[in-house]
DNA sequence: TTATATTTGTCCGTATGTATG
DNA sequence: CCATACATACGGACAAATATA
């Protein structure tokens, strides 16, 4: 909780290592975060630190800010299992904008690219689990 | 190239949209954006907007930034191919900051998570394609 | 080697708009 | 309607890394 000012790292990175927080649960998904001026009251820091912080955990999938409301973190979806066949090569990337919006993802969740001879699906990282069939 | 003040679209995105040049292949990995400074110049726009335009485009893997050089389009490494087996369970997600770095990772890339029985192999998404065994 | 200019990184402060409750 | 909260955009300042002369 303690940020220090004269190490290397940047403030905001500092402040983004309370993921162990949501990490390991302390947090759990659906709670909120304090607002963006709490928490520059409470950590000494202004507006930019703060919003870089909680940039830096909403590129890592870790928590969601709605306008008006607030940061919580994230909850996951439920994953559809979907069977991968022989010949099926998998790459995954992140989304470019518009296929955020088609598939209505959260910022830093990857697709999954599925090809198999010319054909391809791409998924939404977070709501499948691709499994090998036994 | 001609931003609209009036859209309801941020300026920022707006801009952002410029990733069609790099999609589309017209600006070739490894090739050099011009300065921020020049861009906004370009566009009329501050810096703020400038920044947040490049963050979007390197939040989706498509440009890599080094401080005192500048922002190129990302250069893809080559994908050394892994075999998939019965029983394996792919995810892929963002990765947290120590993963990034144990892997040397650039952002915007996400990780894939192989899952067999309680083994779990990690692997930087850019630099792995997963296939199934024929 | 040294020095300088360029370029991005990291902060601060402020103002206005818009969505939520 | 009002208060809260985040989104967008402007401005400035200094530090650190890189490239160039």
């Amino acid at each position: 909780v303690a940020l220090d000012p004269r190490s290397d790292r940047p403030l905001y990175r500092q402040l983004a290592d309370e993921r162990r927080r949501i990490v390991s649960g302390e947090l759990p998904p659906g709670s909120k975060l304090p607002s963006e001026t709490t928490l520059g009251q409470e950590y000494g820091l202004a507006m930019p630190a703060i919003r870089s912080a909680i940039n830096v955990l909403r590129s890592e999938g870790l928590v969601t800010t709605e306008r008006g409301f607030g940061t919580k973190v994230r909850v996951q979806p439920e994953r559809e299992v979907v069977e991968l066949h022989a010949g099926d090569r998998v790459t995954a990337r992140a989304p470019i904008e518009d296929e955020r919006r088609q598939f209505d993802m959260d910022p830093g969740v990857p697709v999954i690219v599925v090809n198999q001879g010319s054909d391809e699906r791409i998924y939404p990282a977070d709501r499948v689990e691709l499994s090998v069939h036994t």
